[in-house]
DNA sequence: ACCGCCGGGTGCC
DNA sequence: ACCGCCGGGTGCC
């Protein structure tokens, strides 16, 4: 027999529904069935797994454009062979069993919680195997009743696919005796909704009037709105915490603090009799569903996520009780957090970390004795150690439990009964480690010793015993993806965590990506996600973070899709309901307008855009234009060839060279032209010199897979930009007829070539002979100089999309003896650290400039010490534009925040403020519904817009 | 399965 | 009797 990954949690489901479903839940041994179920089950749950997994690589994109070819009735068989049941109105997955041995055809049949029912009868499964094989249609099942048969039961079978195969899917049915029924008023057959009689009422269905896409993106705008109710309770934070929480974040600590510990069933299950009763599928389970333990802290930026989740950390230990802390001397005080500190940064600081708290037999002992004589502290110390232990037997040894039957289906019980985790990991996005660094610092009181490891660099230490045994341990997205493909083991995956924190958590969102595996791969009992922006561009970001959460059964992509992903993309209201109230229950939202007893959550100083428009020099005005005359006529033509996005690369290659020419006419990069290129390492050449001026250009490009910013970029030969994952897919699903999504030119894994990053140019600005300013640079002075002369003390960010842009201010603030600091996503993590505390710093001779790149450390970064934001370039996504102005206007604001943004006057630079505007009232913003064509025609519709073609 | 199907027993009413 | 009818055995793919 196969022997997969074995899943305890998936054994235990499988026995107690063998239990009920048999013998009505009198006790009879798990043991008489486990030799039985468990293997069929295991292959079965791969099965399932591999069959979804299919689905969201190759068929995802097209998910949304799929169409209801109608509904037929089949006929489930051969109940009495498995375990699985179903309940009225429930939905099933219909999974094809190509290797099964009596049928090659065959279709199983599988509820919601992966058990096998039973197989589609032979008839019908073999007009549906090819079908399913060949991709023309995805089918999906709900079983109207007949849920009490013993043999057999009725299913109802709706055919979902692009419309151009409807065709070919009828004929194939009807070859086989089989015909669609009406498609009810172009809706599925589906499941009740709210009750197991749904399906008796399904007239109510039809009344489900659709919504206008004005109401869904209203309606989407508001889906995080109005989640304040029940949620005012306050929860002070334990002693350790050094700052006063606000009244806000002491609500948010208290529904934090509610969400770990409590009992309530997760959204969508009820309880009915002896039953847990989920009421959107209709799936039932005899054991209560694992509760989510943690949810989704969505409050604004600057609201203070980071200080409520060091609150939570410090002040829920286990049922609303504090961290166990040791107190240290206050003399001692300052090594509190500093002492596990950037540990690559100083060896010496790693070897008292080290020998304090790795847990070698001799270090141990002398720690439960410090232990058992602090006074009332109790310092539980061997928890952790159990922890790993624990996270190493789960581990390994799947054998040696299909032996010990018994005792397995003890141990697979949730983790919480007898928990012994201590530590919380808290994952981050690079530009904000040190951030979290200096607000544990600055929040926990000096002498209480919390122990935080900074899991980064070289040197981080490894040992899975050490890193359970922290309070805290913070590493970055990256650190983890990498140790996660690394041939060995990731320590971070070994620990069982108490807790797992993911900081601007949408960053998860690309499920192709790997630090999404990474992620979801980790073993905690409790989970949290912190982001402004919990979804950034689709409903499809739900997905994965729910799937993080493991929301059951959402964290399975066709139940995500089928009862609220197309629902609500198709304008079904009671989809949209549903999807509000799974929000609400896992998600605390507040932005900076909203109230607590009357009174705005925060109180921040004003904030005033000012537009500065600036006219070329006639000089540059000629440069401008013969550039713009160039563009005009090689966009035109592509325009009217309809081959723009064929030639994307040199459209945005064009666009860019404005840009910069409105910017400073020094700043055009090399581009190596349009010419035809003879030898592929000339070609290839040529496409990273193009893909570096775009993407080196700060211009927030996204992958027209994913429509997601990019990730590991690469380059097709045909010169189009995509997740390094997200084309590898495509290669893999169409094999030797891979096409470029964007052109349709043929693709190759071996052709796609690497983007290697930010240019180590010889670009400098020093030599002062050759400096000559810009009109741009020019307005930008004056303004900095008469701020100067207003008030010395008021500092400025200085931002543009261009690098090369900031290094030519350098020369001009130098000049006029400004002192400045710099920060740009070629920085690492200690230079930038660096930048932001001396730019922080407000005693004298500190730097009164930061000049920024618009895309360095995206958002969380606190330069609240500027009260002033020069924007020296418009980006294509107003949002970029609101985040960077973030960083300042934010708790610990003092002055009014004055943003002043330079325009180039009739250039491609107002073209992008009108379409910036457009962009801000368009639905597709909103809410995906809308198909990659109408995205590439919008891309277009820019395009001619900025070029006034 | 209170079915359909199979195959053996049987054969006026 | 190369049928019909009866009733027991049986049952997914």
């Amino acid at each position: 027999m196969l022997y997969y990954e074995f899943r305890p949690e998936a054994r235990a489901k499988c026995n107690m529904q063998s239990n009920f479903r048999r013998f009505g839940g009198i006790g009879l041994t798990f043991i008489d069935f486990l030799d039985v179920d468990h293997t069929e089950t295991v292959t079965l749950s791969q099965a399932i797994q591999n069959s979804s997994e299919e689905v969201s690589a190759s068929q995802d994109l097209e998910n949304e454009a799929n169409v209801l070819f109608g509904n037929i009735q089949g006929t489930v068989v051969g109940l009495r062979y498995y375990t699985g049941v179903v309940n009225r109105g429930e939905m099933v997955s219909l999974v094809r069993e190509p290797q099964n041995p009596y049928d090659r055809n065959a279709v199983m049949v599988a509820n919601v919680y992966g058990s096998q029912v039973g197989h589609i009868k032979k008839e019908l499964a073999a007009a549906m195997a090819p079908i399913i094989d060949g991709k023309l249609a995805k089918i999906e099942g709900v079983v109207p009743y007949g849920e009490t048969n013993k043999f057999s039961m009725p299913v109802i079978l709706s055919f979902w696919g692009k419309e151009e195969n409807k065709n070919s899917v009828l004929n194939m049915l009807s070859r086989h005796g089989y015909k669609l029924g009406p498609s009810s008023g172009g809706k599925a057959y589906l499941s009740g909704g709210q009750t197991p009689q749904g399906f008796l009422a399904p007239s109510k269905r039809l009344n489900a009037v659709p919504l206008t896409p004005e109401q869904l993106k209203g309606a989407f705008d508001k889906l995080f709105d109005d989640l304040m109710e029940d949620k005012t309770r306050e929860m002070e934070p334990a002693e350790a915490v050094h700052t006063p929480l606000l009244p806000h974040q002491k609500q948010a600590l208290h529904w934090m603090t509610t969400r770990e510990n409590n009992n309530d069933l997760p959204p969508f299950w009820e309880q009915k009799s002896n039953l847990y009763f989920n009421v959107l599928t209709n799936f039932a389970v005899r054991e209560r569903p694992e509760r989510v333990r943690g949810g989704i802290l969505a409050d604004d930026m600057g609201l203070g996520k980071t200080l409520t989740t060091i609150a939570l950390i410090v002040s829920n230990f286990h049922n609303g009780k504090p961290l166990p802390l040791e107190k240290s001397a206050t003399s001692d005080g300052h090594s509190k957090a500093l002492q596990s500190k950037r540990p690559h940064e100083d060896p010496a600081t790693v070897e008292d970390v080290e020998q304090s708290a790795v847990p070698k037999k001799k270090a141990k002992t002398t720690k439960k004795d410090k232990a058992s004589t602090s006074k009332g502290t109790v310092l539980m110390d061997d928890l952790g150690f159990a922890a790993a232990l624990g996270g190493l037997t789960s581990d390994g040894g799947s054998k040696k439990k299909k032996a010990k039957k018994k005792s397995s289906a003890v141990a697979s019980l949730p983790l919480e009964s007898s928990s012994s985790a201590r530590a919380t990991l808290i994952l981050c996005p690079l530009s904000v480690l040190s951030n979290w660094l200096d607000q544990f610092e600055q929040h926990v009181r000096v002498d209480v010793k919390l122990n935080v490891y900074l899991y980064y660099g070289a040197e981080r230490c490894r040992d899975t015993d050490f890193l359970a045994g922290q309070e805290v341990v913070l590493s970055t997205y990256n650190i983890l993806s990498s140790d996660f493909s690394s041939k060995a083991s990731s320590p971070l995956h070994k620990v069982s965590w108490l807790r797992v924190v993911l900081d601007e958590g949408h960053v998860i969102r690309n499920p192709n990506a790997l630090q999404s595996r990474a992620v979801l791969n980790l073993t905690t009992e409790r989970r949290w996600i912190l982001s402004g922006t919990p979804i950034q561009n689709s409903l499809k970001d739900l997905w994965m973070l729910l799937s993080f959460l493991k929301l059951k059964p959402f964290d399975v992509k066709e139940w995500w899709n089928r009862v609220i992903q197309r629902p609500v993309t198709q304008g079904d209201s009671e989809g949209l309901q549903n999807l509000q109230a799974l929000v609400k229950g896992i998600t605390l939202r507040r932005t900076k307008a909203s109230k607590v007893a009357g009174k705005q959550v925060v109180e921040l100083p004003d904030r005033k855009v000012f537009v500065e428009h600036v006219t070329l020099s006639e000089e540059e005005q000629r440069e401008y234009d013969l550039a713009k005359m160039e563009g005009r006529n090689v966009i035109g033509r592509y325009v009217k060839e309809g081959t723009v996005l064929t030639n994307y690369a040199d459209v945005l290659a064009i666009l860019v060279r404005l840009r910069q020419l409105c910017c400073h006419p020094r700043l055009l990069g090399s581009y190596a032209g349009t010419g035809e290129s003879s030898t592929p390492s000339e070609l290839r050449e040529r496409l990273v010199s193009k893909v570096r001026l775009v993407l080196g250009s700060g211009s927030d490009e996204e992958c027209a897979i994913c429509l997601d910013s990019l990730r590991q970029p690469v380059i097709t030969y045909c010169a189009h930009v995509f997740c390094r994952p997200c084309i590898c897919e495509v290669i893999r699903s169409e094999q030797e007829h891979a096409k470029c999504p964007l052109c349709r030119s043929q693709i190759k894994t071996r052709e796609l070539v690497e983007y290697p990053g930010e240019e180590e140019d010889s670009f400098s600005a020093d030599g002062k002979d050759k400096w000559q300013s810009s009109s741009k640079v020019n307005a930008l002075m004056s303004s900095l100089l008469a701020l100067r002369g207003e008030d010395g003390s008021i500092k400025s960010l200085v931002v543009s999309q261009f690098t090369r842009f900031l290094t030519l201010l350098e020369v001009p603030l130098r000049e006029h003896g400004f002192t400045f600091t710099r920060l740009d996503g070629s920085m690492n993590q200690k230079s930038r650290a660096k930048a932001i505390e001396e730019f922080q710093d407000a005693s004298p001779g500190s730097p009164s400039i930061m000049l920024l790149s618009l895309k360095a450390g995206g958002v969380g970064l606190n330069l609240t010490a500027a009260s002033h934001v020069f924007l020296m370039d418009p980006a294509w996504n107003p949002a970029a534009e609101d985040q960077c102005v973030d960083r300042c206007h934010r708790l610990g604001q003092k002055r009014d925040v004055v943003i002043t943004k330079f325009i180039v006057k009739d250039s491609v630079e107002e073209n992008m403020v009108k379409i910036q505007k457009k962009k801000k009232d368009l639905v597709e913003k909103a809410f995906g519904a809308k198909s990659v064509q109408d995205k590439r025609q919008s891309r277009i519709d820019d395009i001619r817009a900025l070029m006034e073609l």
